[in-house]
DNA sequence: ATGGCTGCTTTGAGCAGA
């Protein structure tokens, strides 16, 4: 089973390189973020024709979020598409089982700045995702939770931890969260393996940040005890971050065996 | 040397992303 995760920024401008990117990667399930569509627009048909069942919940400019489940793997079962007792008109979760595996994914909220009402909201947000989480473990060992956290967890998933000390994404607040993540028992599956250094998931489109590698890991995907054991690989695509029209995020890969 | 983004919006300057 190779799960991945990738904010996409626009399915509407991104769909040529992702069904490019499906066929090249071959993944069995995707969790996808910033759709941007509305739930009646969505290309469920050109995904089909990629080998992709669609699932997803959306809406226009903002947010949305989508599972793909590759051809085969059977229908997914259980959907929830927000976290519950948290009013929320944002269309950031949605979860499946899909092949035995329970999958959560998430479009935490930016923050924009930790002076904003974003940033409490960001947090507010957080809080639910947490009891969501233990929810879902507890009914489900076999669970991965995936997708933009817009939590760079460390400094060393920083370009440059000075810089951005204190900032949105790098906050004590934000970094707890992830720990709050962990301590319910899941791990982070990229920092299982050996990594190269100064490996990030989302570079600024601006000021030739990718080049310059001048990036954040902020994408995430979190593995159960049940699934770490499985797990034997997790990377970063940074080559779909290159080219004509990435998006600002590369996607998050794990290998997990049958 | 400097500044160099992208996507969306009941189309066109402004918001938001991170």
């Amino acid at each position: 089973m190779k799960l991945a995760t990738w904010n996409v920024n626009s399915l509407n401008v991104r769909l040529p390189r992702l069904v490019d990117w499906l066929g090249a990667t071959r993944p069995d399930v995707v969790c996808l973020q910033e759709t941007k569509i509305v739930d009646a627009k969505f290309p469920r048909m050109e995904l089909a024709a990629a080998g992709y069942a669609s699932y997803f919940v959306g809406q226009n400019t903002y947010n949305g979020v989508a599972l793909l489940v590759r051809d085969g793997l059977g229908p997914a079962a259980d959907i929830a598409l927000a976290l519950p007792e948290f009013g929320d008109e944002q269309k950031r979760v949605i979860a499946a089982t899909v092949a035995g595996i329970r999958i959560v994914d998430l479009y935490v909220p930016n923050g924009q700045t930790v002076d904003s009402d974003k940033y409490r909201y960001k947090l507010d947000w957080c809080r639910a995702a947490t009891a969501f989480i233990a929810g879902e473990l507890g009914r489900h060992p076999s669970l991965a939770v995936a997708g933009d956290f817009n939590i760079a967890p460390e400094d060393r998933d920083v370009h440059d931890p000075d810089l951005w000390r204190g900032q949105v994404l790098c906050t004590d607040a934000e970094r707890q969260v992830f720990r709050d993540w962990l301590g319910l028992g899941m791990r982070d599956s990229f920092r299982m393996f050996p990594q190269p250094e100064k490996t990030f998931s989302w570079w600024d489109y601006r000021q030739l940040a990718f080049p310059k590698n001048h990036g954040l890991r902020i994408d995430h995907i979190l593995l159960a005890p049940a699934l770490a054991t499985r797990c034997t690989a997790c990377r970063i695509d940074r080559n779909a971050r290159k080219g004509e029209k990435p998006s600002d995020h590369a996607p998050v890969i794990v290998d997990l065996t049958d």
